[in-house]
DNA sequence: TCGCAGATTGCCT
DNA sequence: GGCAATCTGCGAA
């Protein structure tokens, strides 16, 4: 059983964070998404999830990025201004959501949201994803997308809803953060830029 | 609980 | 043609 958060408020009462939040690198990024809460809006039917675990991508040097050796077709939109979604195909057969980081155009970064703890939606994600195991329903970024119904349809859609937005939900209260190795990556193995929230009970098995 | 193999498309060299 | 910011099922311990 996911802990219960009776600081969170009624889901229809959310509304988008400022583009201003976004303006910021990568890492910076990466560490203010973990406890915001994730929200999407499918024909009505609202599904919100707490963000617990995030990895950041990009900056001017990072060998693990997309973005790393020029802007390409597929990768342009991590080049825009902070705030906007970029989604990719990857494996054949998954899809990633990535935040896109930044104040300037043209200076590649995102952030990219691994692990979400579910919160309202859940009998909606349980369909989305066929299965019913709360651990498993977001614990990895392409189960995220999965559960969402995040595809290639939100690539470079901007993060201020209606469709596809984040909250600050309990940002602001202090978090404990852990910083680790990126994971599934070849290059760049060094930077710990993967950031997860500590001692939350939902997720501690990711650690 | 842990580790490994297989799935399967499209991007990039 | 190689390989990827992954997940799942299965078998072993």
């Amino acid at each position: 059983m996911p802990r219960r958060h009776n600081n969170i408020p009624h889901p229809r009462s959310l509304i988008p964070i400022n583009k201003s939040f976004y303006e910021v690198t990568p890492l910076q990024l990466a560490k203010k998404l973990v406890g915001t809460l994730l929200i999407r809006d499918i024909d009505g039917e609202l599904l919100v999830a707490r963000i617990i675990e995030t990895e950041a991508y990009g900056g001017s040097k990072d060998p693990a990025s997309h973005a790393y050796g020029g802007k390409t077709e597929r990768n342009a939109v991590m080049f825009r201004s902070g705030g906007y979604a970029y989604v990719y195909f990857t494996y054949g057969m998954h899809f990633c959501f990535n935040v896109v980081a930044g104040r300037k155009e043209g200076e590649p970064g995102a952030v990219l949201i691994r692990a979400a703890e579910p919160l309202y939606g859940i009998d909606v994600m349980q369909i989305n994803r066929k299965k019913t195991n709360l651990r498993d329903l977001l614990s990895g970024p392409a189960k995220l997308c999965e559960a969402f119904a995040i595809t290639r349809d939100q690539n470079g859609i901007s993060l201020d809803g209606p469709s596809l937005f984040i909250s600050p939900g309990t940002a602001g209260t202090p978090l404990k953060l852990t910083a680790t190795k990126r994971i599934g990556i070849k290059n760049g193995r060094d930077k710990l830029w993967r950031i997860v929230e500590k001692n939350n009970n939902y997720v501690s098995v990711l650690l």
